[in-house]
RNA sequence: GCCGGGGUAGCCUAGCUGGUUGGGGCGACAGACUCAUAAUCUGUAGGUCGCGGGUUCGAAUCCCGCCCCCGGCACCA
């Protein structure tokens, strides 16, 4: 038996394509196993927990179980879109994932390997908490640069231990920050030097993980996995702090598991399953210490192999959100209308899995239009019409010669995935492919069907099975195409292994075939390139559809009351007569305009948007104004309207 | 700085325990064919294998020095 788990996706963001470097290639390594006859357990779900997500809820207004929510569901989306099916996919905010956390930290506990600490941290008294050391910022004891709480990231490059920075300001707020001290836990992480030296010799795996971890190795430090929190899974010892995120978030692969089969004690406890764990490289450090210490530490079973993905760039760029390098997989590439499965053979086909993979429009264009439709899926069809056409029904004779050729094709799919390289072995599908398209050129079946029909039947015939191997093997990458093609020659491919590839049948009827692919055109990239260009240089010029600008409430308001906001020299509260209701609106104008001024304006409101607060005070709707040079202009409508008055 | 990975034709890449003329794919060019989504098939051009030195009968492949690119150097989710 075999666990294969994807790393974690954050609930914190939309998925782009670096995502998915991960969850592809995982999902096409879990569908050959299956193929090869293994029992396997495919898991993930979404880690909620962590102080990201609680500054990033708290700034759109909402509670962190509905933001991690709206991710979550889209995550389930995605991957379904994707074929990427996994046997469950859960969330960190499930119950039951918080007992199995608490169980194994009791566990650590039990076994010594959590001790307290008194620590210095960070606190902002006008928010009333403690910053965790990325919401500090402050200046640099060393070089006197401006410097995170953690490290002088713009300056010497230093770690900085809790304390030492300078004027600390929050972040959040920005206000001044004081040091409180406070106790906290930490995991005895160094008491398992000798352990994992050991386990790492041992360790299977991508290279690129398995070097990390070995390189980090002599230099290991105790982990504090205390936070000061609401949210997220309550320490045992200290029901006012809540674990880091990084403790309980791989105990999600235990959690997740006792969701997806009753077997979950053999995999975790009995140590009878190989456990594989796919992720990024950023997270090799997590899956080859922490994790495995952690486990070790509470009698849990070890991980078999860690295979960690390369990175990703888009067009040859670094891939960076905030630069605008990011292609996101629903918005962009579903939202296209592109077949899911060019996606999945680009990012298995593009380059060895540990290595980086660029995405580039272009590329997945010639990769589609050359590869999966001129090669493969035009052998599909040419064979798959020339037989309908000609024959209908096939009785299938098939030279040894052939059937090497595909047994060939098995062992080095076969050899490929056992180690986790999966472009040699979709390359080895399209060497396949081609065979069958040089074979059958040369056998020049459209000349034989006037002179001799029983050749050509036997021609057919080898391709045929060619055909059927092709659909079979390639079935794992490209699911959803491959289920369209065999259902010409009545084909169920998700009752398929291998070793069917080689298996012959007495004879063959052919319905007619559909085409299987369609092509990329230029048409259908340039949107999708001009919106990295756009993006890259800042410009938000993406054409939107009519029902998205439908989506907007927009009506002429008139302004009933206006003062200013205590504290504040941009913000006033307003209160705005939208027709139907009288609305409290906060908006940016003081530098502009006095209170006075303002009453009896009408103006453009902006209805339905999700309220917030600022300054504390609730603001429900926005007033649109022109920017101009850092100043607001209002809108007003040229005449007299009535308040309420939709704007279409 | 330290550590890891890499630098092979316009682009991507195999080879790297040394040995016949450095493979493959895309692109380019020429031809063939028509069953097929102008798809396919055949052929041609294109390389100082990052730079310099060394070992050897012989090095992309081993050793030394140098240059350049990418990533990591941890509690960041």
């Amino acid at each position: 038996m075999k666990l294969v788990t994807c790393g974690l996706p954050y609930a914190n963001g939309m998925l782009h394509v670096g995502h998915l470097r991960t969850y592809i290639p995982a999902d096409v390594y879990v569908r050959y196993l299956r193929m090869m006859g293994e029992e396997v357990v495919f898991i993930c779900g979404s880690d909620c927990h962590g102080t990201p997500i609680v500054v990033n809820a708290e700034k759109e207004g909402m509670k962190p179980e509905e933001f991690i929510e709206k991710y979550h569901e889209h995550f389930i989306r995605v991957f379904n879109a994707l074929d990427v099916k996994f046997d469950y996919f859960g969330k960190t905010t499930e119950e039951h994932h918080h007992e199995r956390t608490k169980e194994i930290v009791k566990r650590l506990i039990e076994n010594g390997y959590v001790y307290k600490k008194e620590i210095e941290l960070a606190y902002c008294e006008k928010c009333e908490r403690f910053l965790p050391d990325r919401y500090v910022e402050g200046i640099c004891p060393y070089c006197k640069s401006p410097a995170r709480g953690d490290e002088c990231d713009q300056g010497c490059g230093r770690h900085l231990e809790p304390g030492e920075i300078l004027e600390p300001k929050c972040k959040i707020c920005g206000n001044n920050a004081v040091f409180r001290k406070q106790t906290h836990y930490f995991f005895k992480l160094t008491a398992f030097e000798e352990f994992l030296r050991d386990y790492l010799s041992k360790l299977s795996g991508t290279e690129n993980a398995l070097n990390y971890a070995r390189e980090w190795i002599g230099n290991l430090k105790d982990w504090c996995i205390t936070r000061n929190l609401e949210w997220g899974v309550r320490f045992p010892l200290d029901e006012s702090l809540v674990l880091y995120v990084w403790v309980d978030a791989p105990i999600g692969y235990i959690s997740f598991t006792e969701k997806a089969t009753k077997d979950w004690k053999k995999i975790w406890l009995e140590g009878k399953a190989e456990i594989i764990h796919f992720i990024g490289l950023d997270i090799a450090y997590h899956h080859c210490i922490f994790w495995p210490a952690m486990l070790k530490g509470s009698g849990y079973s070890l991980p078999s192999a860690v295979v960690a993905s390369g990175m990703v760039k888009i067009e040859g760029k670094t891939f960076s959100k905030s630069r605008g390098y990011v292609v996101w997989v629903e918005d962009e590439y579903l939202k296209a209308g592109f077949n899911p499965d060019y996606l999945r053979y680009y990012i298995v086909n593009y380059t060895s899995h540990d290595k980086d993979l660029n995405f580039s429009w272009d590329v997945l264009k010639d990769k589609v239009n050359n590869e999966i439709i001129a090669t493969l899926g035009n052998f599909l069809f040419r064979i798959l019409s020339f037989a309908w056409k000609n024959f209908g029904k096939l009785e299938m004779e098939v030279e040894d010669r052939v059937l090497e050729r595909i047994k060939e094709t098995k062992e080095k799919i076969v050899n490929a995935i056992n180690k986790w390289e999966f472009k040699s072995a979709s390359d080895a599908i399209m060497e396949l492919a081609s065979f069958g398209n040089v074979y059958f050129q040369n056998s020049k079946a459209w000349e034989l069907l006037k002179s001799d029909k029983k050749k050509a039947m036997k021609v057919v015939a080898n391709c045929l099975q060619i055909a059927k191997a092709l659909m079979i093997l390639s079935y794992p990458v490209m699911p959803k195409s491959m289920e369209k093609v065999a259902m010409a020659i009545g084909l169920k491919l998700s009752n398929c292994s291998l070793q069917d590839a080689l298996k012959v049948d007495k004879e063959i009827e052919i319905k007619k075939p559909e085409l299987p692919f369609k092509k990329i055109e230029d048409e259908d990239i340039e949107p999708l390139k001009k919106i990295l260009v756009e993006r890259f240089s800042g410009k938000i010029n993406s054409e939107i559809a009519l029902e998205d600008f439908k989506k907007l409430d927009l009506r002429v308001g008139k302004i009933m009351s206006a003062e200013r906001i205590k504290n504040s020299k941009k913000l006033l509260k307003l209160i705005v007569d939208v027709g139907d209701e009288k609305r409290q609106i906060v908006a940016g104008l003081a530098e502009n305009y006095s209170p006075e001024e303002l009453i009896g304006k009408l103006v453009v409101v902006l209805v339905n948007l999700k309220s917030a607060k600022l300054m504390g005070v609730e603001s429900r709707g926005m007033i649109l104004a022109v920017d101009v040079a850092g100043k607001p202009i209002l809108l007003t409508p040229e005449k007299e309207v009535k308040a309420g008055e939709r704007i279409k």
